[in-house]
RNA sequence: CCGGGAAAAGCUCAGCGCGGUUUGAGCACUCGAUCGAUAAUCGAGAGGCCGCUGGUUCGACCCCAGCUUCCCGGACCA
């Protein structure tokens, strides 16, 4: 390169800047996120916010046992999102996050830990363990959700086992129990006899076992003809099947299903109504020789029919259920809703009582519940022991028509490994149709809104066939339920005011003392049975439902502790939690406050794969977020997050993230071509007002208000996804490969200090002012460094996160409306455009030209379009980026576009041909604007 | 099996509350340009039985029904 040459180069503007192009994120992100802690950015927000609107995103406490995931990851982003574009647009939103503490899968893996040692340790050490796993968790996963740069009260979140929370949850329950929505009653669990306790699902474990299985006849007592009038004076029975004989002490009903087809069917002079799908099996069992069918009906006809019991006395009333099934047995079935969740569920709905005359060890007692007293062979046994007394029985009575052994699975207990059964045990249950709760959930759920609109119905359809809320458990981490019973009488105790003591003792020393401190102690001097005045009493043992916790999260941190306001105004969680917290809260919400606790509850999906598979641990098919911050940085996971249409799955993989780098890299370079072209520019003093702009740079500030406008209107709507698309199109399209490129001659060739140079970067800074805050919810990262580089305005805060959106009219604003109406001259002139490069990528096929620059594009054009180009004829050959445009005089009907070679020669400076070169004596080699932009720059 | 959801270029998404010319964008891909945004930038091109099958209609990606696959919750297995 000669040396005028270097001297020439010296003369253009290049860009220059310390914005970095390569980002570094995994690097860069920790350094940011410490100085974000130093300074408190997230108190100066709130600061900053007071006083306005509040917009209150209420945090669904994720489980505090693990690692966070990426469905966690997710969804904390998503609501990261929610909070910082609700702040920008000048709300008050804090963001108080939180975690679900107490429950099974901790204490399980508490167990786990403690082994043998558990059983020497008192519930509070227990409790104290559970608490520390918990607490681990917890500092785990607040830190993994920080690094996602995830803004909120990481320093005081709320804990569901916190004193405080815990004394909620407690009081929330004494009200329910004030209000008469509580009520005791019995429900078949998992239930370990050897261990005397409840097992929970994931405590049993199904391992082979050998049944009897029986073949028994209930005779039919009510009128056969009104099944059929085929049966009329005929000996009918039903026939059901079990493998368990020792429960049908307890048989209550037999269930048909109501849209199968049943036969009567004669055996020699008997009459059996079996499903008619499975008589042909049924008959073999039963060593039937021939079996003439002599009627049919469908399952329906046999509700309310009554059939007597084999050997006791009480009759068993036909019933319909749809869980019968054709698979095995007879089709009708055995029904003891003591001893199954069907068969307690369907008996519910008939109002049978759930009769369970064994006790604790398994053992046969004299009951309440159900007429006929049991034969005194059976009580005190076993159940076990029980079968063949049972079969005995039936065998004795003619009721038993075979039996036949079976292997299958069967739940045993996975501490003893012994069998399991099926008991009722009482339980606490809150009422759906006491005070209407039911009726009054789903009328409020029509009021809430719901996003995406079918959430409406899918939470309505759970509540209207839900059953009533079991809220106890036979567990040892989670909260009492504070009831206590009378010694003397068992009466429970229920007095508000010995509960609303035992609650301001909890707030004060977390719910431990429940444990710690006898009944005497926790219910004080005075309190006396209601029954018969008994002044002694035992504590109740159950712990409540962690739903039930997080139900109440609303009560525990929508409040003035939190300065939070009840109720809030979003929910936003994953689709599984219509059937949790959603459902939880809705119905503690109504319950106690009447109304539902969110006046918005807005969904996302899951985390797919590449395949559109969920990810599971046991499949190794995961993706941890730690591996994406580590190896791509948040920033590109948070893109990841705002790329997808979250009420839909979205999926992940490699080739996405790999996708997603590539696009930040894209906004990256944006950002650093607008500042590497304003080092020298001070918007204080340089910027020109926006109607002295060159028209050009006028239209890329106004396209850069309807970005804004697009990108606040689709915040408010939470579509993230159209947010980026939005912001990604405009820096691909209309910055880089029109605008930027269009200036980058002006930038670089005109004086420094000239109006054109001037104009083009303050629209540059104009825009790049917006972009950055329209972009700092979903990329806080980078924005903020970008923020960073760019000089600020009086009254710009440090931090972009200190800032509000851009208003609609903020880049152009002082234009008036006769100069924005012109500029519907530049969206016609961009078709013409596009037209002018297709014929210049035809020339440089053809070898014709090689850079544009070294063309003259001939342009001839109809009577519509002629006059435009004819106005705009200087302006043309720097929207092409060619060195001269010429417009034939002779229009054609249509827009013809003709290559030629540029006329002169090349300038040395600025690379446009023209004739003018040497024009200016004292530089010989450039052309004549760019001597009278040497000379404006040796002044 | 029941309740809810989804299916469109290799990827991520528009579009279709009001059915009507060959369905769009960006990226990726291929080819080319540039070497003054340079581990950048610009241009052009090639990619789609709009999951399948029926129906309504003069006409359907769009409306209706059924099916297939995938996802969430539940039931069953127990």
């Amino acid at each position: 390169m000669p040396a005028h040459d270097l001297e020439l180069k010296k003369t253009v503007n290049l860009p220059r800047t310390d914005f970095p192009m390569k980002a570094n994120l995994p690097q860069t992100e920790p350094k940011l996120l410490s100085r974000w802690n130093e300074e408190k950015l997230y108190e100066q927000i709130r600061r900053s916010c007071a006083g306005r609107p509040r917009y209150v995103l209420h945090d669904g406490p994720p489980y505090a046992n693990g690692r966070i995931h990426l469905g966690t990851a997710f969804n904390k982003i998503l609501k990261d999102f929610i909070v910082k574009s609700k702040t920008m647009a000048g709300f008050d939103s804090p963001y108080v996050p939180g975690w679900d503490c107490h429950g099974l899968p901790i204490e399980i893996k508490v167990d786990a830990e403690l082994g043998g040692k558990k059983a020497e340790m008192s519930p509070v050490q227990v409790r104290l363990a559970c608490r520390k796993y918990a607490e681990t968790f917890v500092h785990l996963q607040s830190e993994d959700f920080q690094r996602l740069g995830v803004f909120g009260q990481w320093d005081d979140p709320y804990l569901t086992m916190s004193g405080a929370y815990q004394a909620q949850i407690a009081e929330a329950f004494v009200e329910f129990l004030d209000k008469g929505y509580v009520y005791k009653g019995l429900k078949p669990v998992h239930w370990c006899m050897r261990c005397r306790t409840a097992l929970a699902e994931a405590e049993v474990e199904y391992e082979p076992h050998a049944s009897p299985s029986v073949w028994v006849r209930f005779p039919l007592v009510s009128d056969a003809a009104r099944i059929d009038g085929a049966l009329a004076g005929r000996r009918v029975h039903a026939l059901i099947w079990t493998t368990t004989p020792w429960t049908i002490p307890a048989n209550m009903a037999i269930a048909f299903h109501p849209r199968y087809e049943y036969v009567a069917a004669d055996v020699s002079g008997d009459v059996y109504v079996v499903a008619k799908d499975l008589l042909k099996e049924t008959a073999e069992k039963c060593g039937w020789a021939e079996a003439k069918a002599l009627a049919q009906f469908s399952g329906g006809k046999l509700e309310g029919a009554l059939f007597r019991h084999p050997f006791l006395e009480r009759d068993s009333g036909g019933i319909l259920a749809d869980h019968v099934t054709l698979e095995q047995g007879t089709g009708a079935v055995h029904t003891a809703p003591g001893h199954g969740q069907e068969d307690y569920s369907v008996g519910q709905q008939y109002g049978i009582p759930t009769y369970c005359p064994v006790d604790a060890d398994g053992t046969f007692f004299h009951a309440e519940g159900a007429a006929g007293r049991l034969p005194e062979d059976l009580i005190g046994k076993s159940v076990w022991d029980a079968n063949p007394v049972v079969t005995g029985l039936l065998r004795e009575r003619g009721a038993l028509l075979a039996e036949k052994r079976i292997d299958h699975s069967y739940p045993h207990c996975w501490r003893c490994r012994r069998p399991t059964i099926f008991r009722a045990t009482e339980q606490w249950f809150i009422g759906m149709e006491r005070h209407n709760l039911r009726q009054r959930a789903l009328e409020e759920i029509k009021r809430i809104k719901w996003i995406p609109a079918w959430g409406e119905e899918r939470l309505s359809n759970m509540i209207a066939t839900r059953p009533d809320w079991c809220i106890s458990r036979q567990r040892t981490w989670g909260v009492p339920i504070t009831v206590f019973y009378c010694q003397g009488c068992g009466e429970p105790l229920t007095d508000r005011k010995v509960l609303d003591g035992v609650v301001k003792q909890i707030a004060a020393h977390t719910a431990d003392v429940w444990y710690e401190k006898t009944a005497a102690e926790l219910v004080g001097a005075g309190a006396a049975c209601a029954r018969c005045g008994g002044t002694s009493f035992r504590k109740e043992t159950d712990i409540l439902d962690v739903w039930f916790d997080s139900g109440a999260s609303h009560l525990a941190v929508l409040n003035q502790r939190y300065g939070l306001d009840w109720p809030s105004d979003l929910y936003l969680e994953a689709g599984d939690q219509y059937r949790g917290w959603f459902h939880s809260s809705l119905l503690v919400g109504v319950g106690l406050r009447r109304a539902s606790p969110y006046r918005e509850c807005a969904t996302h999906g899951w985390v797919l794969n590449r395949e559109g598979q969920a990810m599971s641990k046991s499949l190794g098919n995961t993706i941890e977020p730690e591996e994406i911050t580590q190896k791509y940085g948040a920033e590109v996971l948070r893109l990841w997050a705002a790329s997808m249409e979250f009420s839909e799955d979205v999926r992940i993989s490699e080739t996405i993230l790999a996708r997603l780098t590539e696009a930040y890299r894209k906004l990256r370079n944006t950002f650093r071509y607008a500042l590497g072209n304003l080092p020298d520019f001070d918007p204080a003093v340089d910027q020109i007002p926006a109607g002295e702009q060159l028209e050009f740079d006028q239209w890329v500030l106004v396209r850069t208000e309807q970005l804004i406008e697009r990108c606040r209107k689709q915040y408010e709507e939470f579509e993230f996804h159209k947010v980026y698309q939005a912001l990604y199109n405009f820096a691909t399209t209309d910055l880089s490969a029109i605008y930027f490129d269009v200036i980058k001659d002006r930038l670089y060739t005109a004086a420094p200090r000239s109006r054109a140079r001037r104009s083009a970067q303050t629209s540059l800074y104009r825009l790049t002012h917006a972009l950055v805050r329209l972009m700092a919810p979903l990329a806080p990262f980078t924005t903020e460094e970008a923020w960073g580089h760019l000089r600020k305005l009086p009254g710009d805060p440090a931090s972009v996160h200190l800032t509000l959106f851009p208003e609609p009219g903020f880049p152009a604003g002082g234009l008036a409306g006769r100069q924005r109406e012109r500029l519907a001259s530049w969206e016609k002139l961009m078709p013409v455009r596009e037209q002018v490069l297709k014929a210049l990528e035809v020339a440089r096929q053809e070898k014709f030209i090689g850079a544009p620059l070294e063309a003259r594009v001939r342009l001839s054009a109809g009577r519509e379009l002629y006059p435009l180009l004819e106005e705009y004829l200087e302006e043309l050959p720097a929207l092409f980026i060619v060195s001269q445009v010429a417009l034939d005089d002779h229009a054609t009907a249509a827009l013809a576009v003709h290559v030629e070679r540029a006329e002169g020669s090349k300038c040395e400076r600025c690379w446009k041909y023209s004739t003018s070169i040497g024009f200016d004596p004292d530089f010989p080699a450039v052309c004549q604007p760019c001597s009278g932009a040497l000379r404006e720059m040796l002044a």
